[in-house]
DNA sequence: CTGTTAGCGCATTCAC
DNA sequence: GTGAATGCGCTAACAG
């Protein structure tokens, strides 16, 4: 920041007016002759001024910006989140504070701190995957602090969430697989303690009940999302006597480790063994048998998530908090199609 | 930002002290009892206080936050790039503020107006492909505004620039086609102003020279990046007389663009046609072929363009702006090895 | 070691 | 229609 910066100070003093008329004429204030507006409109051009958005935020105790939490920056889904979260704040004229949990519980706890002493006006969350704890959101929730969940949630509290319908995604892809004649489907799952993988395994649990297959706790692994987990929890899938004629993947990323390690192994896909994954990544049509998946719509729950926050923080009575649940789309490619 | 936040003021009340020793104690100031800076942080923290940072801001004309200008969030060189910075500056007790101009001109500038209103103590940038005007970069160094270009650069000014040696990049990766026995190689590039796309066009022309080919204009195309342009131009290569045997695409996403008009046409990869691309995204080692590409150290580069620019902020004085050229490696894959 | 005072830049009463 | 005065929460002289 600049010393130099100019202040309405210096645009009142060269026009040999009062601060205050400088600041009404700035803000389009009624009271202000249309004269004088122009000629303060005009200075403050010329003198390159722009407004101490700090100042202002200290004094109506307001700082129009939003703060964001993801576990990630670095993945295609949150950061397509923020994407929409970003475009809308800023159509809106908020700006966005950024930080990432890195999948820590205590960074998450720091982040959610620090964006507070920035006096953000609302926060937006996706959760931790080692998140098992939540006082810090009650916390949040008592203090009266607006805030959205998204995608990574916690179901206790009153507050907005946006998530796809995770359920029905997973029962689709099931379906899905069940159609094309698979017998023992395994679901390649993630932490067991967080939102999706649960929601997830309810789908495909439905889906397996629904035409008499038993669920076999066999077929069903709980990855830590590493690529050395998710390649030895595929290796041990086919180690199994019974071997599984299809995997579901908890998302994209762990899909790609499976199948490097079918290919590795020369079984063939979909032939020998079904893929489906989760999320459709740019890049998963790509992908060689391309991948079918089950398509979430990031950058609209990004955009989603922060309308409603921004509803929240305008009209604060009104407000009523909203569980928003996005439709999902299976997207039929190659990986899974046997016939 | 919630009304009923607690101040400094109401410790001092509860205490019966000034604000100023509280001030002092939640600094740990040195001149203060020690008895009472406990008994202060004890207080505050029973008080759930968390400091205004916006006052503090104000204050000392400082906001230690750093903003963020990229072209785009969701793709994954400038998400890893942001988490590098974001990474970086909450290790040093700073926080980002992240805009994205969309590759567009005027959101470009609006993006740093917007930043600059916020007083973010410095920027990080990265141009739009649009951008061929600069006026707003030199303003910025005008005012004396901090700040450093990372990737996409303009280099007439003499400020810290963060890219990888693209040059260098697109010359080992041409090298590297004509060891593999391709004799005609075409370079897929972007939009001729582009920093990136110049330069790897030298290192393309410095290879082709270096071992007697001519470089042949129809081999060169300029794409505006869209899977659109980046298709049909791929195909407008397949139609020359004289075909390429190799294309160099001046990224992965290029490059995926590519590889699938390839493999509709039933051109098989590596042997009729070898293919490179530039970044080494996440997953480029999935496709199939798995893709030969220049790594590109997206996270390391932020990293480093914030510690630069925290180390300017830090000690002004002693600041010298620096050009940082990260080399590349060139990452053998399937899609180009004909041997 | 601690208290008093001033002021960062701005919006907003309250006067006139 | 405009100006003077006040204070948002905090830090930093300056006193003692």
């Amino acid at each position: 920041m600049k010393k130099g910066q100019v202040t309405i100070r210096d645009i009142a003093l060269k026009l040999d007016i009062s601060i205050s008329t400088v600041s009404r004429a700035l803000r389009n204030s009624p009271e202000i002759k249309l004269e004088t507006r122009k000629k303060v409109l005009r200075t403050a051009e010329e003198m390159n001024y722009s407004p101490n958005v700090v100042a202002q935020s200290l004094r109506v105790n307001k700082t129009k910006t939003l703060g964001i939490v993801v576990p990630e920056l670095a993945s295609h889904f949150f950061a397509a989140n923020i994407s929409g979260i970003q475009d809308t704040a800023y159509k809106r004229g908020y700006n966005v504070m950024i930080c990432q949990s890195n999948e820590n519980y205590e960074q998450e706890k720091s982040d959610i701190r620090t964006l507070i002493s920035s006096r953000v006006d609302g926060l937006l969350i996706s959760l931790s995957r080692e998140t098992k704890q939540y006082e810090h959101l009650t916390n949040l929730y008592e203090k009266e602090i607006p805030f959205v969940l998204f995608d990574r949630i916690y179901e206790e509290l009153p507050v907005t969430t946006v998530t796809v319908n995770d359920t029905q995604g997973a029962y689709q892809a099931t379906k899905h697989l069940i159609g094309q004649g698979c017998k023992r489907i395994a679901f390649m799952s993630g932490p067991e303690g967080l939102y999706i993988c649960k929601k997830r395994l309810d789908g495909y649990e439905k889906a397996l009940r629904e035409v008499g297959i038993e669920v076999d706790p066999q077929l069903i692994a709980h990855s830590d999302l590493t690529e050395r987990s998710n390649r030895s929890l595929t290796e041990d899938l086919l180690k199994l006597k019974s071997r599984p004629d299809a995997i579901f993947a908890l998302n994209d990323p762990v899909a790609v480790d499976v199948m490097k390690v079918l290919k590795e192994k020369g079984i063939k896909i979909p032939g020998e063994m079904a893929l489906v994954g989760f999320t459709n990544m740019p890049f998963s049509d790509a992908l060689d048998p391309s991948l079918t998946t089950v398509d979430q719509p990031a950058y609209e729950m990004g955009k989603l998530a922060a309308n409603n926050l921004l509803d929240q923080l305008i009209d604060p009575e009104g407000f009523q908090p909203r569980t928003i649940v996005l439709e999902t789309e299976l997207v039929m490619r190659k990986s899974s199609q046997k016939k």
